[in-house]
DNA sequence: CCTCCACCGGAACTTACGGAGT
DNA sequence: ACTCCGTAAGTTCCGGTGGAGG
């Protein structure tokens, strides 16, 4: 008998039965074409044109939920036209982009622009002011064009303020023989409403909305990226239909749609099957789903999770928030912990049902008072088994077992 | 129609904590 | 090393409320 291992190993170094190219399906590739977002390019590649000529383009502003395209398109006229550059000998613009979520400094988004446009700079050791001067000096000396892109901008701004910002609308003040533009990215539309006004008129001198795409859009992405991604006649009809369908009850991502396929996929692979079923599809469907929750779960503050816990060994369901309240505070008395007041439960609870691992009906018995009806969204079996992984929570789930079996 | 339960949910206040500036 | 400031998480206080039962 052949040892496992090898066998897994034969299997991931062969050929693929189901992949062509299993990268066309990630979410950061960029394809050569992007169906429905035809005036979207048009108008940015309008927008943007002025850098051939060696003129400063205005500033733009993106929004739109996410998986609407925004960054697709952009990366798309980027490098349309950094290779347009490249074959006339054209240096005289340069594109930088930054992805705010992962460059979440001042520091780490000024470092990215210069190394996208060749400034040598130390990595560290300098002050956020002198790297910004630096940045502007050797852009000056050069006498370019420099685009920034500042993806997910919302997240910089939650994190460190419009200082930044601020500082790079206003550097064309100091520049004479080079000019800065900037495209701001973000999928939270309230989010320009809490910019500094100044920052708000001058970066959304342009701004484009991108639309959801829906179910039938959807169907076509898919449709153009599963002929690059998967082999021939490996995908069962209606598989598209079926991830864009899901994908489009939510907000039209097209991400999610992506994301489901791509799955999808690897499930019929591992599964050595000859195709990709909708059954396959389905099942990619629950198991993000449950990862998704689970990974909520995991991150959620202590008391919260104590408050699921109490849940979930009810049976999922409590029929007033004093009743779940009472076997929270019976937990947290197990635990030895300071029970929250009922108030902040309270809060607790519609947190958690924003967040979709709970329902809670604000309902009222008249006589019996007015309260909230809570109900667990997810199985409580799962939910136990995510909160196990904290040990104390784990002691305890493994006490009630016993105590089940007495 | 009124009452009154068992909370809801707004507001103001207190702590704790992590930077920024100096 | 120091203060200062903004923010997040909680607490306390309290007015508000939909509707069954009188």
């Amino acid at each position: 008998m052949e040892d496992v291992v090898s066998e897994v190993i034969k299997k991931a170094l062969g050929e693929s039965k189901i992949f062509k190219n299993r990268e066309a399906l990630a979410c950061d590739y960029i394809p050569n074409r992007l169906p429905h977002r035809e005036e979207y390019i048009r108008k940015t590649a309008e927008l943007l044109s002025p850098v051939l000529r060696g003129e400063k383009p205005s500033n733009i502003f993106l929004y739109g939920l996410t998986g609407t395209g925004k960054t697709a398109v952009v990366k798309y006229v980027i490098k349309r036209f950094t290779e347009h550059a490249e074959k006339a000998g054209i240096d005289f613009f340069k594109f930088s982009y930054v992805n705010c979520r992962n460059e979440d400094t001042n520091y780490r988004v000024l470092f990215k622009v210069g190394s996208d446009i060749g400034a040598k700079i130390p990595f560290t050791g300098l002050s956020v002011a002198e790297l910004h001067n630096r940045l502007r000096e050797y852009v000056e000396s050069k006498r370019m064009i420099v685009t920034i892109v500042l993806d997910e901008v919302d997240f910089l701004v939650k994190k460190v303020g419009d200082d930044l910002l601020y500082r790079l609308t206003r550097i064309n003040d100091e520049l004479y023989r080079s000019k800065v533009s900037i495209i701001g990215i973000t999928n939270d539309v309230k989010f320009v409403e809490t910019l500094d006004p100044r920052v708000k008129s001058s970066l959304g001198e342009v701004e484009v909305v991108f639309p959801p795409y829906d179910a039938l859009q959807l169907a076509d992405i898919l449709r153009e990226r599963a002929v690059l991604a998967f082999r021939e006649n490996v995908l069962d009809s209606g598989v598209i239909e079926y991830c864009a369908s899901v994908a489009a009850r939510e907000h039209g991502d097209a991400r999610r749609a992506l994301d489901l396929l791509r799955f999808a996929g690897e499930i019929a692979e591992r599964e050595s099957a000859l195709k990709v079923t909708i059954e396959h599809a389905k099942k990619a469907r629950e198991e993000l789903e449950v990862n998704a929750a689970t990974e909520v779960v995991r991150t959620l503050p202590y008391h919260s999770k104590l408050i699921l816990l109490s849940l979930a060994t009810r049976g999922g369901f409590a029929e007033s928030t004093g009743s779940l309240y009472l076997a929270y505070r019976k937990i947290c008395d197990i635990l030895g912990l300071e029970p929250l007041a009922q108030r902040r439960v309270s809060e607790l609870i519609s947190e958690l049902d924003m967040l979709g691992i709970l329902t809670s009906k604000v309902i009222s018995r008249g006589r019996y008072g007015k309260t909230k009806e809570i109900a667990l969204g997810i199985d409580s079996t799962v939910i136990l088994k995510v909160l196990s992984s904290d040990t104390r929570i784990g002691e305890y789930v493994k006490l009630l077992k016993n105590d089940r079996n007495r």
